[in-house]
DNA sequence: GCTGGAGTACTCTGCTCAAAGTACTCCAGT
DNA sequence: ACTGGAGTACTTTGAGCAGAGTACTCCAGC
């Protein structure tokens, strides 16, 4: 029963508004949008109708009723099942409190930092340091926004948590940042030599030579 | 020349590690593996012979050769070309400099956090909290593994990163659920009334109902 | 009265990508 | 000699999903 993949999110985001009331899913994403979800939740029409679909193939919604208007492609209107809220409630339980791998793509750009020069680095992480205080600047001013309109917190703890783990993100940037420019990551002599002489075989990168001996004699899964 | 969509970021890890040397995807995944780099970047077989053939096709790497051991399936020998060498140069730039917007997926479940009632949540989030120090605490204990094989900083800056993260998602959570539980979150009465009476129309969410009219006499965009 | 842009409500297309499968080798154990 | 499990090196498959496209309406402006 523990979180067996669920796929989309924005299957989610369906169930939940149509647990409110009844809407098509052209109103679904209109609503999702109103209140800011897409900044949440990837939206996009392509995914919106698969997600609906699969979701009434596993007996979750169901087609209520078709209207049209004019000429224009005809509604429907979905609501949501009791597995539907079974459903819903599972979900969003797993989601809560059980914490998944994301693959953050800062993540992946820092695992392989050593392929570009570190002062390059340096320069780059300041650039993004940058860019994260003007967007941070940003969010907390369209929250004021928000705020001004006394729209409780309870619907917007996912943009405070958002803020959370940017200052995060551009504290960890700017530390690294200054630790490198002043060269003081651990691996800097190795990191520079190798980058000075692309030519030359790259020195042992082990901070203790003698430690590597230890390492290749005794072959530990340190993976 | 900003982020253009360049896809799977397992394509630059293939990228970085032809960099080094010629290889074969295969060896490329145990190498990625042995770096432990698959924390950080999406790593299975239908996907890396995907991204290496659109690397090939793109002209950023070429084949080199092709051996064969016994009767097993033959080896295509990669190597990176100078294009692959500029694109992974400037595709690491771009995601160290560029901050994108990632969808952690507690972001989502956040979002819909109304749709559980509040005691539920609390639990729930108490749950992820303990959960987090499990992790984080796994997590301290293998990198002291890698600490005493003295591979230096430079190559696990990501598990620092990925440990920031955790830690300020750690903070959030535990606050969250404090201020929950405590009753102390705006929105609450709303929210509590909801699911106590899930048959009775809602009661306004706003929390100054007059601002509820001014909300409604200026329709600002503020989503 | 006609053009052009914003909005409505989807549909189509083709790529991505994860999981599972395939087909072999090498070796340890009995 | 034979079985079985771990390892090697890919290939196949099908669902998922993003972006672009379609076909209409409504309205403002000249």
């Amino acid at each position: 029963m523990a979180s067996r993949n669920r796929g989309n999110p924005l299957a989610l985001a369906v169930l939940v508004c149509l647990s409110e009331r009844p809407m098509h899913p052209y109103e679904v994403s209109t609503v999702l949008r109103q209140r800011a979800k897409h900044e949440s939740v990837r939206l996009n029409y392509g995914s919106l109708y698969a997600v609906v679909g699969a979701l009434e193939r596993r007996g979750l919604i169901v087609a209520k009723e078709t209207e049209r208007a004019g000429r224009l492609p005809e509604r429907t209107i979905y609501d949501v099942t009791d597995a539907g809220l079974v459903e819903m409630h599972e979900w969003l339980s797993d989601l809560l409190s059980t914490p998944v791998k994301d693959y953050p793509s800062l993540e992946a750009a820092l695992s392989f930092l050593a392929a570009l020069p570190p002062d390059e680095v340096v320069d780059l992480l300041g650039e993004r340091a940058r860019r994260l205080e003007f967007e941070l600047a940003h969010v907390s001013a369209t929250r004021e926004l928000v705020e001004r309109h006394r729209l409780p917190r309870l619907f917007w703890v996912e943009s405070e948590f958002q803020m959370v783990l940017r200052r995060a993100e551009l504290g960890y940037v700017r530390q690294l940042r200054d630790e490198i420019a002043r060269g003081q990551l651990e691996g800097i002599e190795w990191w520079r030599t190798v980058h000075e002489h692309p030519d030359r075989p790259p020195p042992d990168p082990f901070v203790d030579p003698v430690a590597t001996a230890e390492q290749l004699a005794s072959p530990t899964d340190h993976a």
